[in-house]
DNA sequence: TGTACATCAGTGAACGCGCGTTCACTGATGTAC
DNA sequence: TGTACATCAGTGAACGCGCGTTCACTGATGTAC
């Protein structure tokens, strides 16, 4: 049932020096993201990326070594986003009151979560790719891995208890119904992006006051 | 920022009327799904699928326009297994006790779900292109759309109410959360399937709980 | 029951195209003196 | 400040390959009489 590794090369040749450099290599994400929503992942390629960015295919091959490559990087810049904006939201919030203060919170963090990857050119479609395309998964799962050891370590030294594999299935849960949410709330559809992220975050609250009131203590 | 829609044809084109064809129609479909686990989407393509298949191109042409019409049959039928397994759900619970019993028995939805996608060759990659393939997009909105609409209607009936955008929503995010929980589940990570879906049910009956709390009036 | 015929199913060969990739090269930029 | 040189950045041309797609064809299956 595992699949088959097709070990491609993921990471970046020659570091732009110049400014020059950095302008081909900025572009050439930036046709990339473009490309994502026009014709989709399974339609881009690199000749229709260097083109979409003006430059010719050999220009590409200096940065990149593949397409993958190109949308490895997309997507590590998106997840990198979405990181620094939990990080933000978690100091800003357990400073001031603790585990309580974020789950009260829930709901500011999809919501910025939200708007940071909808200003993002192609951010739903890299999203997207995360789930699908194979060499990208890990990008995707290491981030929620990470965030999910976040949460699974403030909500266990929260309620007196160790980080066990009941609390990691909590957390895993809560990261991924959270982007799940996020993921529902970028699709235009006919209902507004702020009602499902606002009963969603209600949902993931209920669930931690749940996991509270079954531990016996107080937070 | 909507994609530009690449209008492929994605109906079969002649239907299998012998013995012999019928075998060979199922063959494509499995080899496809095989491939879908071996290579994945982005490199699955209809000469590997009819190599694989132990035919040659134009045999999988007389039954299909072009690739994406062999992975949409493959998702159209697990959709309809998905949305079987929900009504068959839906009228042993409902007929037994009401819109209550169903809340009660999500988790045992999730694991039959679950378990159900999990015995498809190839479910959890399909599962993963109706998410990310514009073309595919399509049959995983309408099968959702169509089970939040069932949600929906029990809901609003069992709270005396109109089915209105408040209970849209909450339908929309319940199936949503779903069948995020059953993807989740179908990564062979280190958390056994079983105890996410069941705290995963359990978010989902506390959401409800909620609701029916804050409407005020008793299942 | 046999056979001639109609339809269905699958093949071999060929095509043009865009893909990924590499090469030797020209031009742009930075810097040592 | 000027210029020679080193390094960085991007080009034009070419390649082999697998892709999607179509054609006229052969072989298999079903059926009318």
């Amino acid at each position: 049932m595992s699949r088959i590794r097709p070990q491609v090369e993921l990471f970046e040749k020659n570091k732009p020096r110049q400014a020059r450099a950095k302008r081909t290599y900025d572009n050439i994400l930036l046709a990339a993201a473009e490309l994502l929503v026009e014709v989709g992942v399974e339609r881009i390629s690199t000749n229709l990326i260097a083109e979409h960015a003006g430059i010719t295919v050999p220009a590409l091959y200096r940065y990149f070594p593949n397409k993958y490559a190109v949308l490895y990087a997309l997507g590590a810049a998106l997840m990198d986003l979405q990181n620094q904006i939990f990080e933000s939201w978690q100091e800003r919030h357990f400073s001031a009151g603790g585990a309580g203060a974020l789950m009260e919170n829930i709901e500011e963090l999809l919501l910025e979560t939200h708007r940071a990857t909808r200003n993002q050119v192609g951010g739903h479609e890299i999203t997207q790719a995360l789930r699908a395309v194979q060499p990208l998964q890990e990008l995707r799962q290491q981030s929620h891995a990470l965030i999910g050891q976040r949460f699974c370590e403030v909500a266990a030294h929260a309620l007196g208890r160790e980080p066990d594999e009941e609390m990691t299935i909590h957390a895993t849960i809560t990261v991924d119904t959270f982007y799940s949410l996020v993921e529902l709330a970028l699709n235009d559809g006919p209902i507004p992006a702020e009602g499902l992220l606002r009963h969603g975050g209600r949902m993931i609250q209920l669930y931690w006051q749940d996991v509270i009131e079954q531990a016996g203590s107080p937070v």
